[in-house]
DNA sequence: ATCGCTGCAAAAATTTTGCAGGTAA
DNA sequence: TTACCTGCAAAATTTTTGCAGCGAT
């Protein structure tokens, strides 16, 4: 491990890792680097093919992902392709929000609209459900896409 | 094939199938006949489950799914754990609507709320993506799961 | 008689798991 | 030292594809 780089993400980490009596190691750390300097979800397989060759597994980053989202310091996000995607989740927000995507070239734009809370009470309400959440995900064809 | 049963639905089949010049099969009647006994999604595997066997194979189903979504006659839905769902269309209707999944026992609540449409239209104002539609899904624990 | 469709088999793509050795605490 | 973690390899899932023969139109 390098002691003199990314020093604050490294307490941060240290400290939710300790909770739960978790190590920190030069993979979990190579992971985290590559989503703080992305600002939209990874695949797994986008995530290794950033890192340097031989820096980190690909299972490796599989566990890793299981293991952060448990511990909710990244956000899972299905684009319905049937590949898992991961965004980090920035201290003091819970993660959740959602995207608007291009059907054609895949870019991709974060939206601050989120489904009104007063439907998702009422849903709750009227189905008996608890602990209601939900996934909203927005696709469509981008400004430079429309013209091809 | 068997002329006697299900004639209105093959008439529908036939005259959708027809316009592309498609066949109508005993194994894509035999899919429609399992999706229309079933009201909520249901993955490639379990329709082959439910068919008898050497009725169908599991590569037609895949075929098939592709082909009937392509045709607007079933709509797919992603419940998040990376296996794809299909639902039959009704005449009608366009497909579009959501469920709310019992994290626990998975069992399936038809929503009919859906995300406003003025903050749809405002969302691809906003950003001028045009053709913007969404995936909605909600989450939560259904009553029967709430005491365990 | 076409042309499309199917079953079978193989391959591809994504994700999970077992295990022996290595490392943080 | 002692858990936990990693790489490697193998397996499990889900989905796609090639091909020869069959079947709807």
């Amino acid at each position: 491990m390098k002691p003199h780089v990314h020093q604050e993400r490294l307490s941060e980490l240290n400290e939710k890792l300790r909770q739960k009596s978790r190590k920190v190691t030069a993979p979990r750390q190579a992971i985290l680097d590559v989503l703080r300097k992305h600002r939209h979800p990874l695949t797994n397989k986008e995530i290794f093919a950033v890192l340097p060759p031989g820096e980190c597994d690909l299972a490796t980053i599989y566990r890793s992902m299981h293991m952060l989202e448990s511990m909710r310091m990244v956000q899972r996000f299905d684009f319905g392709d049937g590949t898992a995607r991961y965004e980090l989740i920035c201290e003091g927000d819970d993660g959740h929000h959602h995207h608007l995507i291009c059907t054609r070239c895949s870019e991709v734009l974060e939206i601050e609209d989120c489904f009104p809370v007063a439907l998702e009470k009422k849903l709750a309400e009227d189905s008996g459900f608890k602990f209601v959440t939900h996934k909203l995900e927005f696709f469509g064809v981008c400004p430079k896409c429309q013209g091809k």
